[in-house]
RNA sequence: GCCGAGAUGGCGGAACUGGGAGACGCGGCGGACUCAAAAUCCGCAGUGCUGAAAGGCGCGUGGGGGUUCAACUCCCCCUCUCGGCACCA
């Protein structure tokens, strides 16, 4: 008898689809959205894919079975370089690469048996869909979150676009088909105003309980505060002064110099007609042309202003340098150079012979300046710092921060690394930004009754010119200004993509609403997330940063309730095949649909289950999948045969001879149920295996018997739910199983009534005795000390104490 | 450099809160069925020494120390692998 899995496979997938068991329930009693990360659309899918929605499959129909209605959706997240850069490959408009990708890939995952309610299927290039993305960015623009701003940014020269700063990756663009060294530029571009949800972002971290920890690690690695203090320096001769930012106040009678960095603005003012100027601005030209890393890797080098500075603690005066070790985007862009106590200014200081003054001392020692050979960056005490003196370092910057602030040339001050989100594209498929630049009225943006603006479809030439495509399209450029109806033009570039991924779980709520992008009652009937299944830790820094940002500004405009997106995020791990991601570039991908034709879904989904746990990477192998496959005729096998005999009642009578088969029934019961809510699968299918082999191993064929293949049936479903409504079906179930009711154990046989307890002597297993009900420790202890093999160990041995763990253990300490 | 995760048989991986390490699967070996093979079913198996065998004794969760009657599990030090951050003042 052989299982038939396209047969069945098909059978039920048609079912399921009649009956209409994943439509989402208009009226959600008890609410569960269930999300599963939308995917890129580049071609067809294949199994190291599947694996995200086998995983989100199997909660959502556990969850169904709990009684929840659920909403279980997918999408694509269809925007992209990679269908503009295969237009310019083969010539197919991206659109046209894109809707068939993702028709092929619809075909696919449908064969998998996913339980998605595919009416709310979200598509992000269609204008339904980034029509309401453009809408968010008019949103954020009305907020003041949307600027456009000059500034040195990431351009990629491989994808001839500029990156957010999380799309850089050690200098090097994100996109693994690109990998170009980055070059910074200084254009005017859309910036997102992330940073001023800093704080709040970084907060929230602290609610989000149910996130992984490295998660929430790298979001406030990312996010980067940093506490400390700003400090006014005027300058000697001129009308500026810099307020620097320092996390080390303490350390302020230890300057000995000031750094610009090469971008800073007010450098032009600084040199203008001396005799530093050529030098300087042949340095600062020079340096705003090195990529980060050719900075980066260089030894610390500048050159002086012939300014100097005026610390305002003491009064002294410190030369000003340009160098390039200074970042212009974090704090002013000027630092104050204590060479004793920070690493940098120590190796610029001995580079240009410049003074180095211990300000700070270990608690328990003294530095001495010549036999320095590295900066001192420890806490200290504080030295030669006038009234501070003998000050520790925390207290110390706590003085000298209400002091500044006291003369009002500084005081405490927080810092963020992360930086705006630069969102605008110089690429073709994306959703355009709905602004428009008016000759009389500058820069307006588009009303919202004209949303969307739409893509312009007869485009051909995607081959990016350091613009958008969309510049050289006269029909779409040119327009008339919505305010005054004079000539103007429409903004050519297009949004990141991230853009669109950060509000898509909002569209499935109201998938079809073309008034707004969701309907308030809708948003609060399901939100939050009750469960994010995520790509893989990649997305920390990015997507779910991007997507808790857009959560909070949605909900302080008053659109949503809730201001965090996901209550639980479960990160998932990657699937290799060979050592290397699978992926189809590497050529070392499975198909789906090919694989799905051979073994069927259920196997695909099996073996994916059982190879490793959800969160852990996973290798494929052909060997996973004879173990699955067999695991699949096994039962097929173990219900044909035994088809008279599977009873769905618990048995009335349980008989001495099967106690103990039902007890392991119960016990996998609730093993399986306690490692579906965990996401422990793969010990999940083993236990289920491991009730199987009771089963064949099985000595009666009665009711408890039949009760066990009855159980078995039912907790296959969330994995294997083709297989598991074929063989309910067959024992005259009705419907599908994730209609049914989960299974509960029978707590009165949970526990193995045989007990074998061990007998230790010093830790060591000398031998065990096998008991049925309970015993006392004396009984036991008789028992051991009786037992042969103890006997012969403790010969010439004094006892000297002896420790009883109930049913488990009774360890004989001896010497 | 800093932060995080990890290292268990030939392989993928189990092990609750400190209580028999190696569940389950793959591969392997032996047996049954078969003319034979495949499939299937049953059994064996961490490793060393010892024993004809049943068994016995030792060693074993990256390495080294420690705590404990008892350590994959807790503490200290070290090595390696993976991920993140890193000129962030």
């Amino acid at each position: 008898m052989q299982l038939d899995h396209n047969k069945i496979e098909k059978k039920w997938q048609d079912y399921w689809k009649k009956r209409g068991l994943f439509q989402t329930a208009e009226d959600p009693k008890k609410k569960f959205y269930n999300l599963v990360m939308f995917a890129y659309p580049s071609g067809d899918i294949h199994v190291g894919h599947c694996k995200n929605y086998v995983i989100g499959d199997v909660y959502a129909r556990y969850m169904m079975r709990r009684g929840y209605d659920v909403l279980h959706p997918f999408g694509w997240d269809a925007f992209g370089l990679p269908a503009e850069n295969q237009a310019i490959k083969i010539g197919t408009h991206p659109e046209k690469w894109t809707l068939e990708n993702i028709q092929t890939s619809d075909e696919s995952l449908k064969l998998l048996g996913i339980s998605y309610d595919w009416d709310r299927e979200v598509i992000t290039c269609l204008p339904d869909y980034y029509k309401w993305t453009q809408w968010m960015f008019l949103l954020l623009y009305k907020r003041g979150l949307a600027y456009k701003k000059e500034a040195y940014v990431n351009w990629c020269p491989g994808c001839q676009t500029v990156l957010a700063n999380e799309q850089v990756i050690d200098g090097i663009c994100y996109r693994s088909n690109c990998r170009a060294t980055i070059e910074k530029r200084k254009l005017n571009q859309w910036f997102f105003k992330i940073t001023e949800y800093a704080e709040r972002l970084l907060a929230g971290l602290d609610e989000l309980d149910a996130w992984p920890e490295n998660v929430k690690v790298m979001q406030r690695n990312w996010i980067g505060k940093s506490t400390g203090c700003d400090i006014v320096f005027k300058v000697v001769g001129h009308d500026i002064s810099f307020r620097v930012f320092t996390t080390r106040p303490d350390t302020i009678f230890g300057v000995t110099f000031m750094s610009v960095a090469p971008e800073h603005p007010a450098i032009d003012e600084l040199v203008k007609g001396t005799s530093f100027e050529t030098a300087v601005r042949r340095y600062a030209q020079e340096a705003t042309k090195k990529t980060e890393r050719e900075r980066i890797e260089k030894t610390k080098d500048g050159v002086a202003t012939g300014c100097y500075a005026i610390n305002p603690v003491n009064g002294e005066k410190v030369p000003i340098f340009v160098a390039d070790y200074v970042l212009p985007e974090y704090g002013s862009g000027v630092v104050m150079g204590v060479p004793a106590h920070d690493a940098r200014d120590f190796q610029f200081a001995r580079k240009y012979d410049l003074p180095i003054r211990v300000v700070i001392n270990p608690p328990d020692g003294q530095l001495s300046v010549d036999s320095m050979k590295d900066a001192y960056e420890d806490p200290g005490v504080m030295v030669d710092s006038g009234e501070f003196t003998g000050l520790d370092t925390a207290a110390g910057a706590k003085k000298v921060s209400a002091f500044l602030a006291r003369k009002n040339v500084g005081g405490p001050s927080v810092n963020y690394r992360l930086k705006d989100w630069l969102i605008s594209r110089q690429r073709y498929w994306g959703a355009p930004i709905p602004i428009i630049y008016c000759q009389k009225c500058g820069m307006v943006p588009v009303p919202e009754n004209d949303l969307p603006v739409l893509l312009p479809k007869q485009v051909t030439d995607f081959v990016p010119k350091g613009r958008s495509p969309l510049a050289a399209v006269e029909d779409f450029i040119n327009t008339t200004c919505p305010n005054c109806g004079g000539k103007a033009e429409r903004d050519a570039d297009t949004m990141d993509t991230f853009v669109c991924s950060s509000w898509y779980f909002l569209r499935y709520l109201d998938a079809h609403n073309d008034k707004e992008f969701c309907a308030r009652d809708k948003a609060d009937r399901w939100l939050p997330i009750d469960q994010y299944i995520g790509g893989g830790s990649e997305h920390a820094t990015g997507h779910l940063i991007y997507f808790r940002f857009f959560t909070k500004v949605l909900h302080d405009a008053g659109f949503i309730s809730v201001d965090e997106p996901a209550v639980h995020l479960f990160n998932l791990g990657m699937v290799l095949k060979n050592g290397e991601v699978m992926s189809k570039s590497k050529g070392n991908a499975v198909p789906a649909r090919q694989f799905i034709d051979k073994h069927g879904a259920d196997v695909a989904r099996l073996t994916i289950l059982f190879a490793a746990p959800p969160e852990r990477e996973m290798e494929w192998s052909d060997e996973g999948v004879t173990g699955a496959e067999r695991f699949m005729q096994r039962m097929y096998r173990l219900v044909t045969e035994n088809r008279e005999v599977i009873k769905e009642e618990r048995p009335s009578r349980i008989s001495k001879e099967s106690e103990e088969l039902y007890i392991k029934i119960n016990q996998t019961i609730a093993k399986v149920t306690i490692d579906l809510e965990s996401f422990k699968y793969n010990t999940a299918i083993a236990a289920l295996w491991e009730l199987m082999n009771a089963l064949y191993g099985s000595s009666v064929r009665d009711e408890v018997f039949g009760y066990g293949i009855y159980a078995m049936i039912h907790m296959l479903s969330p994995f294997v739910p083709h297989l598991a409504d074929e063989l309910w079906s067959s024992v005259d179930g009705e419907g599908s199983l994730v209609e049914q009711t989960w299974l509960e154990y029978d707590i009165r046989y949970a526990e193995s009534k045989a007990k074998i307890i061990v007998i230790q002597i010093n830790g060591r297993v000398r031998s065990h005795i096998e008991v049925t009900g309970g015993i006392s420790e004396e009984e036991v202890k008789e028992k051991a000390l009786g037992d042969e093999r103890i006997v012969r160990h403790l010969e010439g041995k004094s006892i000297r104490k002896t420790i009883y763990v109930p049913d488990k253990i009774f360890n004989i300490v001896a010497a």
